[in-house]
DNA sequence: CTGGGGAAGGGGCCC
DNA sequence: TGGGCCCCTTCCCCA
């Protein structure tokens, strides 16, 4: 009974989108739960406020903002868009519930105009790119040289989307519900409202744009160096979607829910372009989103999610959506599994399915029986190399993972860890002082006669840097005053002195403790445990967790001071 | 709380 | 250059 097999199976249904749009398309078009009725120059179109704010960044953040004054949203609403041709908004609303913008030519900078007032900026590309092979080319030839030689800085900031866009977004045309470069929709200023309802919010948005209609060119100006700006904002996932532009919203949504494999598949191979080509859609957004603002991570993004770019197998390769910096050539496709929940792999047995093919293959062996690690020492076989390995362990007995601080030993690192992260280890600490100073260990007998007389032996050693680790400086200080050197924790090294700065101890959260890294290490430099004695195969395993838990400590101590900084 | 099994995800190496 | 394979770490779950 495998936790893949009882767990949770993500079952795609691919076609789960388009029937979703399709019904929201029939209730559109029968006015059924309308709530919202856009109308242009006399043509009414009555239409759904969820449907406009998932399409349109425009009415994402008009609503929001009316949500946000406490209005709640709800409610019918007439909204004028009277600077929009009717059959653009025609074709807009028709793209926003079919995914398939169907505009004559003639009618394309109607449409343009519209997608970028109402913030639907992958329907304003394509627009804009199809009337920018003539537009652009002109404009290009007249400036070529100069953008050349000035604008290399706002280039780097915008050419990952639009260096790229203008081959890759011919094909991109019919793919016209995928998002986007979305340069010029991050943080854009809400739009005037239109509405014609009273409201709090559009109290403050009054300006109609049909008394003003807008200039797609100064729009798109002002949304550029809103970017250039601060394009740092939109790297931050935990920022509100309102305030950095609806495609994050978008973005953080829909990996999990809205992106099954274009077809089923099963123990098929998925190759980079398929990759790239499952993930289009996002892999655009993420794209467009994430450009980080540090040169190396724009040229890493870049290199990774420019639309349609033949991606350049450089490593590392920075994820667009966690910023992880992954590496190895080819990796990010797998990476990115992990964040669409896109299991391609499915096993022909049981059907679970898996991110990776080489998961799979490991699963296959449940199936066929095949345990390809037996043991040299018993009958035991496994699956998995690491098991074995973990396994052996046990053969030898070897526990070379020791807690700094209480010395129990673990065979595996990741009990070591569990350990740390519980109570368990901050309660043996405190327990140990009670029982004297002595405190030697079952079997251990290195106190002799003497260990009480003797400060400096190992065990007295291992307390002093047991609890040094977790002391403040002024109770560190109170033993030599300097602080200088390895601390004395206990000055006249008293049962009482003891007691009473372990009870102190005990009562430290953990993360209180662990803010003390430097006597923490001298500490365990002082350390005189069972690392010390007989074997420690893992000796340096041992000092490797040390190593790792320091810099774990450091950081915590890090953050400790950002805290109190504050 | 600990020991053990298993899965997920990342990185290295090789082809 | 990317995929396959393997190893490793980490986490979760169960007994």
């Amino acid at each position: 009974m495998s936790p893949g097999e009882d767990g949770l199976i993500g079952i795609p249904f691919p076609e789960h989108s388009n029937e979703l749009l399709s019904h929201l398309n029939d209730q559109r078009r029968t006015g059924l739960l309308c709530d919202l009725t856009l109308t242009s120059r006399g043509a009414r179109y009555p239409t759904h406020r969820s449907v406009m704010a998932a399409v349109s960044l425009y009415f994402r953040r008009l609503f929001g903002a009316e949500e946000g004054g406490g209005e709640g949203g709800g409610g019918f609403s007439v909204c004028q868009l009277d600077c929009v041709a009717p059959d653009a908004l025609d074709a807009l609303l028709e793209f926003a519930y079919t995914a398939t913008l169907t505009i004559p030519s003639s009618g394309m900078r109607d449409v343009l105009r519209g997608a970028q007032l109402l913030g639907i900026q992958c329907v304003a590309d394509a627009c804009r790119d199809i009337l920018g092979e003539t537009v652009e080319a002109e404009a290009e030839t007249a400036e070529e040289h100069r953008v050349q030689h000035t604008a290399t800085e706002n280039m780097v900031e915008e050419s990952p989307e639009r260096g790229s866009r203008r081959k890759t977004d011919k094909k991109k045309v019919k793919k016209i519900g995928s998002h986007h470069n979305n340069t010029s929709v991050l943080n854009p200023p809400l739009p005037a409202s239109p509405f014609s309802h009273h409201s709090p919010a559009s109290d403050s948005l009054r300006s109609l744009p049909s008394t003003q209609p807008p200039s797609p060119e100064p729009e798109v100006q002002h949304l550029n160096s809103g970017q250039n700006g601060d394009p740092r904002a939109i790297t931050e996932p935990g920022r509100g979607a309102t305030l950095n532009g609806g495609p994050l919203h978008w973005l953080q949504e829909r990996p999990r829910i809205a992106h099954p494999p274009p077809a089923p598949r099963s123990n098929d191979k998925l190759s980079e372009d398929d990759d790239i080509e499952s993930y289009g859609d996002e892999t655009m957004l993420m794209g467009s989103i994430s450009i980080p603002a540090s040169g190396v991570d724009r040229g890493a993004v870049a290199s990774v999610v420019g639309p349609g770019r033949k991606r350049k197998s450089q490593t590392p390769q920075q994820c667009p959506v966690c910023q992880k910096i992954i590496h190895g050539a080819g990796k990010l496709p797998r990476h990115m599994r992990t964040h669409t929940g896109e299991k391609p792999f499915q096993c022909s047995a049981c059907g679970v399915r898996f991110t990776r093919n080489d998961k799979l293959k490991i699963h296959m062996r449940k199936h066929t029986g095949e345990r390809p690690y037996p043991c040299p020492h018993c009958p035991a076989r496994f699956l998995h190399s690491y098991d074995l390995k973990n396994h052996l362990s046990l053969h030898s007995g070897a526990r070379p993972f020791e807690c700094p601080l209480c010395h129990k030993a673990f065979a595996r690192e990741d009990h070591l860890q569990r350990h740390r992260k519980g109570h368990s280890c901050l309660e043996v600490r405190t327990r140990r002082p009670r029982r004297g100073p002595e405190l030697g260990e079952e079997g251990r007998g290195d106190g002799g006669g003497g260990g009480r007389e003797q400060p400096n032996s190992l065990e007295s050693l291992s307390l002093q840097a047991h609890s040094s680790a977790f002391l403040p400086h002024t109770v560190l200080d109170a033993g030599n005053g300097s602080g200088a050197g390895p601390p004395l924790m206990f000055a006249g090294d008293t049962e009482r002195e003891r007691s009473l700065t372990l009870q102190a101890l005990a009562q430290l959260g953990s993360h209180r403790l662990a803010g003390y890294p430097g006597v923490f290490l001298r500490g365990l430099d002082l350390r005189g445990g069972r690392e010390a004695e007989g074997e420690d195969p893992g000796g340096t395993h041992a000092l490797a967790a040390r190593d790792r838990w320091a810099d774990e400590v450091e950081e915590d101590n890090g953050d400790e001071e950002a805290e109190e900084e504050e």
